[in-house]
DNA sequence: CCCTTTTCACCTAGGTGGTAAGAT
DNA sequence: ATCTTACCACCTAGGTGAAAAGGG
């Protein structure tokens, strides 16, 4: 589908005021959204799966634009997978009110458990071809294939850091690069944000829903060593 | 070794007439240049090994450059390998005064056989990471791993296109991008170009000197499984 | 006869989840 | 008990020269 940003687009430089943004798989997306998308972190990077990726429009052909990406808490909770009753203490086994009842399967679902990490200091993602000309990002699909996912704090290889066992939204950003002298002065005009809710995630070290796991293996090329049974072109 | 330009490098403009170029992997250059490189041609285009790749120094961190390769017909010949007697009709079998006598190995060697093919249009290739800031461009070495030699005259892939059995000089560009709104005309200005001399190569469609087909074998990490005996670190 | 094309086994390089061990 | 790490077999993707087949 097609999201353009949350508040009004006043105010906003003509070199990305039309700038429009269509999220590519969207169905995959969707599949996984539906069962509850985990992306795995780790130590030394993991790109996501899906991969996120974009067919982008409106642009100045002839302008230079920065394409990134970043990763915002959708909420401020952290959480665990289980059966209510485990618990150590004060887990009351609430369903957070934004994680939708269908989450929950086969007696396991997402739990509430306590207050999140002290978040990150927030990195982005360039896109490796930035900049480019409006022509250049409108000409093919814009893929995200080199972002990579850790949980490592002290992270020096430039990857996205996310807390384990929280759940983020990506958020895919339009830049104009303007060639004016203070061009600083007028930062706030000269970009365009996109949120697409389908691809909000749980990061975590492994996979804790069952079909979520089978959902990738069945997806991911790169999976497809863990494939059994009937090939389904 | 380093390479400046041939004529005099008066008249350039202040952000490329510093730069200076160090060829990597020189020692290895040479070897090959000692028994007379070869590099493959292929429809599909074929990377050059070694890999032309060069450390830059004297740009202005702040500006924008383009980097480029093209390459040029080192002299007016075609030539087969061979021993002179082969011939069909007027091949002389006489050594190109500008191929050193070194070049003949085992009753084998290059040998001039009649005018070359009219060259193909003259492509370049430009570094996939171009523009960028001076600074960027000086950080590390810069490699051309992602240019491919092909001898198909109607090629879409944008692959350089050589004669295979004709002689070629690499050559690399490093070019200013110039803000000034009429740059164009301060083109000639604009950029500086570097010749190596130990990168001249003859274009073949199979290797002809069995020599350098084991000396690829020995250096080239991608054919390692031809190599026997003796594993040498 | 000489050169080119195609196919192939064998590599490099790196992205998968499984698994078992480790950490808290 | 729950989460994390390290290692692994098994993939994708693509760069090698050898060898045999094809073409003029």
């Amino acid at each position: 589908g097609w999201a353009g940003e949350g508040p009004g687009a006043g105010g906003k430089n003509q070199h990305v005021c039309h700038a429009a943004a269509r999220l590519e798989m969207g169905s995959l997306w969707e599949e996984f959204n539906r069962l509850g998308t985990e992306m795995i972190v780790t130590k030394a990077g993991r790109r996501m799966f899906p991969t996120f990726q974009v067919k982008l429009s409106g642009l100045d052909p002839l302008a230079d634009y920065v394409l990134l990406m970043d990763f915002i808490p959708l909420d401020d909770k952290r959480y665990r997978w289980g059966w209510g009753s485990g618990g150590r203490g004060p887990d009351l086994g609430v369903l957070s009110p934004s994680l939708p009842r269908r989450y929950a399967f086969h007696s396991s679902s997402w739990l509430a458990a306590g207050r999140a990490e002290p978040a990150a200091p927030g990195r982005v993602h360039f896109h490796p071809d930035s900049p480019a000309k409006g022509a250049q990002w409108m000409r093919q699909i814009v893929s995200f294939d080199k972002l990579k996912l850790t949980n490592n704090l002290l992270d020096d290889n430039g990857h996205i850091i996310l807390n384990s066992m929280h759940r983020y939204q990506p958020r895919f950003h339009v830049v104009f690069v303007d060639p004016r002298r203070d061009s600083e002065r007028f930062a706030h005009q000269n970009f365009k944000s996109f949120s697409f809710p389908e691809t909000q995630f749980m990061a975590v070290t492994a996979y804790q829903n069952h079909r979520i796991t089978q959902l990738k293996i069945a997806s991911n090329p790169f999976a497809k060593g863990f494939r059994d049974g009937d090939p389904e072109p």
